[in-house]
DNA sequence: GATGAATGAGACTTCATTCAT
DNA sequence: AATGAATGAAGTCTCATTCAT
């Protein structure tokens, strides 16, 4: 399914396209997954465990907040051998399912909640450990997971004269600077 | 189309719906637009000259480049009365569409381009005016229309304790950050 | 779907072979029921009205309870040339698919249970007529529409040895012998 | 099967549900019956025999025409603690089938004629034993056959005021009345 | 301009049947 | 004897599109 949305979407995505991809009848397809939507909500879980994963793998050991905060955009955003387009247009996909399918929504609420918390706590660490007020974390938090939310879009789209590479830079300055112009702790 | 795609996205945009939340029969429609994929070409123009227009307005006479760059953000995310959510969550069906259809890959594609092109504008005049160097303009204007980009899927999706208003605000800081933190020039 | 059934039983009258019979596309037939169960449904209201209709056609003016039991007997079981095969073989599907479906059993209780309260009142006038207690009008009626229920079926198996037209005369000798074995009121 | 049928007609008994039911796979249910219709004549046979090892169960030693009539008629529609719900509706389902299936009709056809046969060997010898003419004898057996049936039909749909356990004591007195009505032997 | 019946391709899904294990 | 994955045909239903009126 990730490979067949990648150029036609969700309604491009038929579970004989889907069946042919994979190399499975279309039977089995059903054999396997009880209806189309079983099949989207298996790639979702998929995507997201996937980022959980190479999120776990760039932090390391590390406990120091600007590296794990580094290493959340990084795990979103940065290109190199382990970033996957497919996912990137699926994202795209499944965002506008969202509309349709409750459950789909669901999941993709559940997904962009759990990064927005990840993202709240690495900020609030960061702003802590430079002594500053925590008050903003969550709107810091949003505006930077609105950011990656948005490359995915930019990045599936590729409009004339959109810069290489980027978004993991400029969001990695953006966090930089938007924790940094916080005041002082009294 | 606009308020069918809202909660039914694409699927559930079929001539019938369209036509029926229109007051219009299914054959009317095809009388006055020759095939579905028009009918979506004319609400990607429609929801590009709607925002074009609120930049428009909220520039009023100004020349002054920070002015304007607040009123691009503004148009484009700021709620208030003119704000639509219908169009918000289109605006993602459209990013999902753009996979599957050529032509409405290539409406998306320049509407971003026109963004962007924009933006590097606003933000190469705001580094002018405060004497910086404008070589990053082009990164800075990218990562500030992924941003607005990535606001309206956080918009459509309403993911839990997101901050109500964090958009516009947001945005403005991260481009005044970020155009602040350049080189003066030599 | 009737004349379909006929031979086809339920899983024979598919959409394709119904809308064969009826010279309509398969389109078409959706077009004016939203289900297949529609379909069956105005079926099986067809059947029931047909009934009613050819009883009321048979009873004509009369009042005399005789001649209307008599009447409702041959408007259900009686061969001639208002008398349908396909609706017979009709009706047994129906019985079967009752068992699947709950909007198709309820419709066919409810034309069972119509029968069974005409059957009674019919009875009871016939007893009152002779002066006979009334006591055992339900039973008698359940037998003689069971008794019609069963002619159905044995009409469209047709097994062998079966004596052509002895439905109707044994149920009118039926129901006059079981009503004129009641005691006479004391 | 049996039990599958019961709640889920023809269409619901899938070799999957009848195997489930049955604690079996798929394939071994395949390993046992080469086709599905194979099991739906497996289950006509064991339908039509637990009938015959009733009726021969209850007429005992008993050479009595009337006796023997009466444990025809009490094998097949008496309740108590050997009638079986499942068996009914199993039956009114073959009933359906039967138009479909040529070998199932054949079957069902030859079930009713061998009851027809009996039926008609029962009154016979009943009209003998009262000096009666038997010219009859096959009219009569028709029509108690078809209220046999007919009784099927009405318990598995169980329609509104339905009196309980009517059909085998109607039944029998049916059969008396016929009987006794008929001219004295010359 | 306007209607809505009509079409037909194609989607999802089910299921009897097969077969390697 | 037994499993259960696999197949592929077929069924119901949807929908963009057409067209007579």
């Amino acid at each position: 399914m990730l490979a067949v949305m990648t150029h036609g979407g969700y309604e491009g995505a038929t579970i004989q396209a889907i069946g042919k991809a994979a190399g499975l009848s279309p039977g089995l397809v059903h054999y396997h997954f009880k209806t189309k939507q079983e099949v989207l909500v298996a790639l979702i879980t998929a995507l997201t465990d996937g980022l959980e994963l190479r999120y776990r793998a760039r932090c390391g050991d590390s406990v120091e907040p600007r590296v794990r905060l580094d290493a959340f955009i990084d795990a979103h955003v940065a290109l190199g051998r382990d970033a996957d387009p497919r996912a990137v247009a699926a994202w795209n996909v499944v965002g506008a399912e969202a509309l349709r399918q409750s459950e789909v929504r669901a999941l993709y609420r559940q997904a962009l909640a759990r990064n927005l918390a990840e993202m709240r706590a690495l900020v609030r660490a960061c702003l802590l450990a430079q002594r500053k007020v925590t008050r903003e974390a969550g709107h810091i938090a949003a505006a930077l997971v609105s950011a990656i939310e948005g490359a995915y879009r930019m990045a599936s789209v590729q409009p004339h004269k959109l810069p290489k590479g980027y978004a993991a830079p400029m969001l990695r300055r953006t966090a930089h600077s938007l924790i940094a112009a916080q005041q002082d702790k009294p």
